[in-house]
DNA sequence: GCCGTTTTCGGCCCGACTGTTTTCAGTCG
């Protein structure tokens, strides 16, 4: 098993443990080392061949154990019991909102109820309603629980909720009893998928703002309403929260509703260690709880030893202790960005001429670009000849010659063939300035062949850059199977930059990989994969990534000015 | 199941909201 199968694994094993009444800490140490599995850099073999695995924090003897056995079998032996004890669909139901672990054993132990299918003619027929605890609202919130489910599955991509989100925050903001309002949760965090919108106010007339948030245009349902917060659910299918709270409590509030939940559990237990205890309305001391009085985030962190923690940098993957050593990353900023490469024009799939991507690139204050049309074989996507290879060259230095202030280079995105080699010959390939290397047939080959395959692509010695690394789309295709730290070894080895690629549905090379292909030294660019003009602004879902990746400016190519950029692929020539 | 400079047992983050029941369990983030 790789590192996503080992910890889809312990999920589910915790959710099994959470249904049978386990004790939640014990469910709670397997959802962690979930988390954990999935975060880690490295091969999980070597990590378990050197011990290394067992020196992890929140790894012990036992989950070391089953991690192994998961990794060489496939399984261990309490999970096989265990999940075989189990009617199979019944952690479905775990997916429907209201619904958690007790809820669903009573709806199995009783009604005998495993899959959504029943559940949801169980409550048409009224049962729900008559289990003890249960009564008819509760069946009502699951017909629509199951609806929802169905619907949207509900998860986003990070652009289509954050322009709803800022439609509700400039809408809180406009309302002159609104003193400070900021979008918190997972979109501040810049996660790739969102499921929800979370915001957070502040006021002196908390039930004024909840009514007007509720009653907004935006509103298609009420979900929720308390005194200090509202759920509503949006015209685009996706719920947003509000929290309502004094200004002094602001701080703390924004901290607690950005998460991630991970992060918030080793603040506060952080904030213990001080004696202090740390919740949304605050930081106290003392049996008699005295706030100790924050004004903005910068100043909590302030207070528990730690510099301030980016929001993408709040996962518990290491920020805490790095802000606690004062060697947190100066993140790159969208201002450090100069210019962008990979993107596409009417030479290959691209819906715009060479010159307006060019011009749209100008008008966003960048000084280059490079434009990467599609090899010969890239049929499905008019891939370039060697005829129009030269048209497209004469094109490009005509409009260098007329541009001022933009510099375009030759770029191309040449298809790894299915046996590692390059869709064009070494004298084609060095017409062009650089060149992006990337995959876009022959998707399903085990991993071992699929690893050889790219690295055999990254020691050609005119392969500048990688893109999208697995192939992935986020909510529609899984990336293909691939070891990405083999191939990051390979990439440093051959010093070939991988590509953060900027598409909502791609953010590929993922974050999670960024620390590690950072540490090897391996150099990253911010791309769009625009095939539009317009579509060069997805370099800041690229930015985003880079960010929760740790990357820095100067990890970034397109970070150097065009000079410095061009004299890098020159130099990668010689 | 994990963890530990008050250490090998006894903790493990914390609070709001909902629905049900009438004091609180379950869910969620």
């Amino acid at each position: 098993m790789n590192k996503h199968q080992i910890a889809q694994a312990l999920d589910v094993m915790a959710a099994i443990l959470e249904i049978n009444g386990e004790n939640p800490f014990k469910v709670r140490a397997y959802q962690n080392a979930a988390r954990i599995v999935e975060g880690l850099n490295g091969d999980i073999a070597s990590l378990i061949a050197t011990g290394e695995l067992r020196e992890v924090k929140g790894i012990g003897a036992q989950l070391a154990k089953h991690i192994q056995e998961l990794c060489e079998s496939g399984s261990f032996e309490e999970y096989e019991t265990l999940r075989t004890s189990l009617p199979v669909g019944l952690l479905d139901l775990l997916k429907i909102p209201g619904l958690g672990a007790k809820k669903v054993r009573v709806l199995w132990k009783k009604l005998d109820i495993t899959t959504i299918e029943a559940l949801k003619q169980a409550c048409i027929d009224g049962h729900v309603a008559a289990l003890e605890r249960f009564g008819e609202r509760t069946q009502q919130k699951i017909l629509q629980g199951i609806e929802s489910v169905k619907k949207y599955e509900g998860r986003y991509l990070f652009p289509k909720v954050e322009a709803q989100a800022l439609r509700l925050r400039d809408a809180l903001k406009s309302h002159s009893d609104v003193i400070r309002c900021e979008i918190a949760g997972s979109l501040r965090r810049r996660m790739e998928i969102v499921k929800d919108i979370d915001l957070v106010a502040s006021t002196k007339h908390p039930a004024t703002v909840a009514d007007f948030f509720a009653s907004l245009p935006e509103a298609d349902a009420l979900v929720g309403k308390g005194d200090t917060k509202v759920t509503i659910t949006t015209a685009t299918g996706v719920n947003a929260d509000l929290r309502i709270v004094t200004d002094e409590q602001f701080p703390y509030a924004l901290h607690h509703f950005t998460g991630s939940k991970e992060h918030n559990v080793a603040m506060r237990s952080r904030a213990k260690e001080h004696d202090l205890k740390m919740n949304e309305y605050g930081l106290f001391r003392g049996s008699d709880e005295i706030n100790i009085p924050c004004k903005d985030e910068a100043e909590i962190f302030k207070v528990l030893g730690l510099d301030f923690i980016p929001p993408e940098l709040r996962q518990d993957m290491g920020e805490i202790e790095a802000a606690e050593n004062h060697a947190l990353p100066k993140l790159v900023e969208e201002i450090d960005l100069q210019g962008t490469l990979h993107m596409h024009s009417t030479y290959s799939d691209g819906r715009g001429t060479i010159e307006e991507m060019a011009l749209a690139a100008a008008a966003l204050g960048w000084s280059y670009i490079g434009i990467t049309d599609h090899s010969k074989s890239a049929g499905y996507a008019g891939g370039m000849q060697l005829t129009t290879i030269a048209r497209q060259h004469a094109e490009i230095d005509e409009l260098n010659r007329k541009l001022k202030g933009m510099r375009i280079f030759k770029g191309v995105e040449v298809d790894i063939l299915a046996d590692g080699s390059l869709d064009y010959d070494d004298d084609t390939l060095r017409l062009f300035d650089f060149v992006i290397a990337s995959i876009h047939s022959q998707f399903t080959m085990p991993e071992a062949e699929m690893t050889a395959r790219i690295c055999k692509a990254l020691r050609h010695p005119l392969v500048d850059i990688l893109a999208h690394p697995t192939g992935r789309l986020l909510l529609s295709r899984e990336p293909y199977a691939v070891n990405l730290p083999t191939v990051i070894e390979a990439a440093a080895k051959h010093r070939v930059a991988i590509e953060i690629n900027g598409h909502p549905q791609r953010l590929d090379l993922d974050w999670r990989l960024g620390r590690l292909a950072k540490e090897k030294g391996v150099k990253t660019v911010l791309t769009s994969d625009a095939h539009s003009p317009d579509q060069l602004m997805n370099v800041r879902y690229s930015l985003n990534i880079a960010r929760k990746g740790w990357w820095e400016k100067s990890d970034v190519l397109n970070c150097l000015s065009a000079d410095d950029l061009s004299a890098y692929f020159a130099k990668r020539r010689l």
